[in-house]
RNA sequence: GCUUUCGUAGUUCAAUGGAUAGAACAUCGGUUUGCGGAACCGAAAAUCUAAGUUCGAUUCUUAGCGAGAGCACCA
């Protein structure tokens, strides 16, 4: 409940009104600026709304208060129009505190946010660089509730996909020794190309196949003979995740790596295979998912090697001796099922896992339009995707004069991109649109960061300003910004509930669009004194939460653009 | 086939069971003696179908149609 709210609240207290009182905005501004739907009391007392809306609009315009300007009702609804001043007067004290916008929720809650988990010797892909864009969001948005989070990071060092890395490489060893001396960018090229060549044979016959899975097994065994090449490969793929990680903003607390996982995977399992809780069946050992509504999964094959969910067993172990109140496992929503079994298995295995793991599904990332992957064949990296967008902003940008103008461009390109990602729900596919995401105008990032500047640029040229004083009277585009302002401490507190940072991407573009509203309709520099101060307090809220809104977002912003 | 998620303007997204379903892009038409026009104002435009629950359904239930995802030794 909002500071607006609470005093709002306290009128229908007084008029008789018990338990939990929640307000609505009206459909038409003219209707008032809260509503109060009577359908709850009305069912409770056997009356009907219209009734209890009539007599509530008595009892709360009966009290002498400055809040409220007039009372009406309209059907069920008790409709409340404020008075600007007081609701200037409210907001003015609400936003002086420098935890506005914050809550305490999770105040000495310790939680595991794991995100990104790209594949080493692997492509850092789209799903990828959305998964850590949302990843990082999510963090965010529950360190401003106040939990204190762990970001970790658990990749993907050993499996099929290594193997066929490495067979590639064995395959192109003297190009491999070649591309030692040269740059990150075309060490990580080879290593991408040497995967594909290693995946194609794989999928040749079945004497190719097994060829690759003898790598497969030489890094499960650790042999000798691979761990030069092997090391080195991981490393500079290492390497190049940590220069994506930079580049969008990204610090993790913790790397996890199923290297690490895998031995400790199979002793667990194995040791509950014995206790009846896994079963063999065909040579593996599997979870009967089936048994509880799910379905069965393979945990260790036949050939004795953990598959991922033999490693997730160890990995929770690890989570666990963090002590935390919950891991949330940021993960694409088609490993919805896949993570209910595993977590079935555990609350067995591992019973103080029961209630703590979960699993975030994430949208998918939908490339819209053939350009993009016309340029740059059907694989498109989350890399070069931001270079796309970076590229794109450094056109719109051609003509600009603004100092650090590279720095601009970074970060205009960044919050264009994160946006996008972040504008639908987090379960819900994400559509890209190169242009639409750069686009100057309208539900996009630049739109946004337009604002903040525009602001600063006016803040800048009026110097300092009485930060107390309230105006005679109020615009109703005033009192429409001021309102909306109110509302951001409850929809932080929202998106960190529901874990999802969009309801902040939503809420911010709302906000910018009442702010621009006000910006035409109200002169700051020119107006009379006092008018002139107020105004100024409000641009200085305005881009006060827009700043902090977007640093949970993870978007950067800037002075000039 | 089984499980699961989802069907809202031309497009991309909203809407604790509640008032006239709200924005943006695109389309059409407007706004200059102003602080950043990357802005603002206006018009037209949508709940897949059929039953059911309810005073009231985009929201809940069932069926149908359509789309995505998962379903044993990949991660």
């Amino acid at each position: 409940m909002n500071a607006i709210h609470k005093a709002a609240a306290a009128l229908f207290t007084a008029a008789g009104v018990t338990g939990n009182i929640e307000f609505t905005t009206p459909p038409n501004p003219a209707m008032g600026d809260l509503a109060f739907g009577c359908f709850a009391i009305a069912k409770e007392q056997g009356k009907s709304p219209v009734e209890i809306a009539n007599g509530l609009k008595e009892a709360i315009a009966g009290q002498s208060n400055g809040l409220v300007d007039s009372v009406d009702t309209a059907g069920p609804y008790v409709n409340i129009t404020l008075s600007s001043i007081e609701v200037a007067r409210i907001m003015q004290e609400a936003l002086a505190k420098k935890e506005f916008g914050s809550s305490n929720l999770g105040e000495n809650k310790k939680i595991l946010i794991e995100y990104a988990c790209p594949n080493p010797l692997k492509a850092f892909h789209l799903g990828h660089l959305k998964n850590l864009i949302t990843g990082e969001a999510v963090v965010r948005t529950m360190e401003n509730a106040g939990y204190d989070v762990m970001r970790v990071n658990y990749q993907g060092d050993v499996g099929m996909h290594v193997a066929k890395a490495l067979w590639g490489i064995n395959d192109w060893i003297d190009e491999f020794e070649q591309v030692k001396e040269k740059s990150l960018r075309d060490r990580v090229e080879f290593l991408g190309k040497a995967y594909a060549h290693g995946a194609q044979h794989f999928e040749k016959g079945e004497d190719e196949k097994q060829e690759v899975i003898v790598f497969n097994d030489k890094v499960y065994e650790r042999a000798e003979d691979i761990q030069a090449v092997y090391q080195e490969a991981r490393t500079w793929s290492l390497e190049y995740f940590d220069s994506i990680y930079a580049r969008l903003g990204t610090k993790f607390d913790k790397f996890f790596f199923e290297s690490e996982m895998y031995e400790e995977g199979v002793t667990i399992v194995n040791e509950f295979l014995e206790k009846g809780v896994f079963k063999k069946s065909d040579g593996a050992v599997i979870f009967e998912g089936s048994k509880h509504g799910l379905h069965d999964r393979v945990f260790i094959n036949s050939k004795g090697f953990p598959t991922y969910e033999a490693k997730d067993v160890a990995l929770a172990h690890a989570h666990m001796k963090l002590n935390p109140e919950k891991v949330i496992h940021v993960v694409g929503k088609e490993q919805t099922e896949y993570f209910k079994v595993v977590f079935k298995a555990l609350e067995t295995v591992l019973p103080e896992s029961k209630g703590k793991e979960m699993h975030l599904p994430g949208g998918f990332l939908q490339l819209k339009g053939g350009k993009m992957s016309s340029r740059l064949g059907n694989i498109v990296t989350g890399d070069a995707l931001l270079d796309q967008v970076t590229e794109r902003i450094a056109e719109i940008m051609a003509e600009s004069t603004v100092e650090n103008k590279e720095v601009v461009i970074e970060r205009v390109a960044a919050a264009s991109l994160k946006y996008t990602m972040l504008h639908a729900d987090v379960s819900k596919d994400v559509s890209f649109d190169l242009e639409a995401s750069v686009s100057t105008s309208g539900d996009s990032g630049p739109y946004l960061l337009y604002i903040v500047a525009r602001i600063g640029s006016i803040l800048t040229k009026a110097g300092t300003f009485d930060s107390a004083v309230l105006p005679e009277a109020i615009a109703p585009q005033e009192k429409a910004l001021l309102l909306q302002l109110a509302q951001f401490p409850a929809v932080s507190a929202e998106a960190a509930l529901q874990y999802d940072p969009s309801k902040i991407t939503r809420y911010l573009f709302d906000l910018a669009q009442l702010f621009n509203k006000f910006y035409d309709a109200c002169p700051v520099l020119d107006a009379e004194e006092r008018t002139k101060a107020f105004r100024l307090q409000l641009a200085s809220a305005v881009q006060g939460v827009m700043k902090k809104g977007l640093y949970i977002l993870g978007i950067e912003t800037v002075e000039q653009m």
